[in-house]
DNA sequence: GCCAACGTTGGC
DNA sequence: GCCAACGTTGGC
């Protein structure tokens, strides 16, 4: 099993949008970076956590978790020329971009601050402080636990 | 809104 | 295959 941080922005879907859909299910899509989709396609497993992490806003926090209940599959939205996420480089046949389908666990009843996660000596290596662009990590299974402990979690 | 970091593109 | 130009991300 591994651990994962997702990166999303509350303005275009917020973990509040996640607990209002269905099942507390969505897809994760709209992944358009190499390094994130290869960990998305090629390292997650069905039952793996997540960490979703709200960027671009006030705070920017890690704010509760879920979980991957899909095996990656290619995101459809890259052949929907409607969509935003249209890539018309890529092909049924070899497709280019993944998704997985996620369900909400736990919202924190304190969301983990940024400014908290930097401060927090033990949580130093973790990639979003040092690469902060990856929309899809992986974190240790210590992170994952420290941080689910500082936002309240189960 | 600014701007640093960094990923992607494309000419050569 | 290099690297300059360009575009995007994301914290502040």
């Amino acid at each position: 099993m591994k651990y994962w941080l997702f990166k999303t922005e509350p303005g275009e879907f917020s973990i509040d949008d996640l607990a209002k859909c269905p099942r507390q299910t969505t897809r994760w899509d709209g992944i358009r970076n190499y390094q994130a989709r290869n960990f998305l396609r090629d390292q997650t497993s069905i039952n793996d956590p997540v960490l979703l992490y709200h960027s671009s806003c006030k705070p920017t926090a890690v704010v509760g978790v879920a979980v991957i209940v899909s095996p990656p599959y290619p995101d459809p939205a890259q052949f929907d020329s409607k969509s935003p996420y249209f890539d018309e480089k890529t092909s049924v046949e070899s497709p280019r971009w993944y998704s997985v389908d996620i369900r909400l666990e736990q919202v924190f009843p304190s969301p983990v601050e940024l400014t908290q996660i930097k401060a927090e000596s033990k949580l130093g290596q973790m990639i979003l402080l040092k690469r902060g662009r990856l929309s899809v990590q992986p974190v240790t299974a210590a992170e994952f636990k420290l941080i689910v402990k500082l936002g309240g979690g189960k």
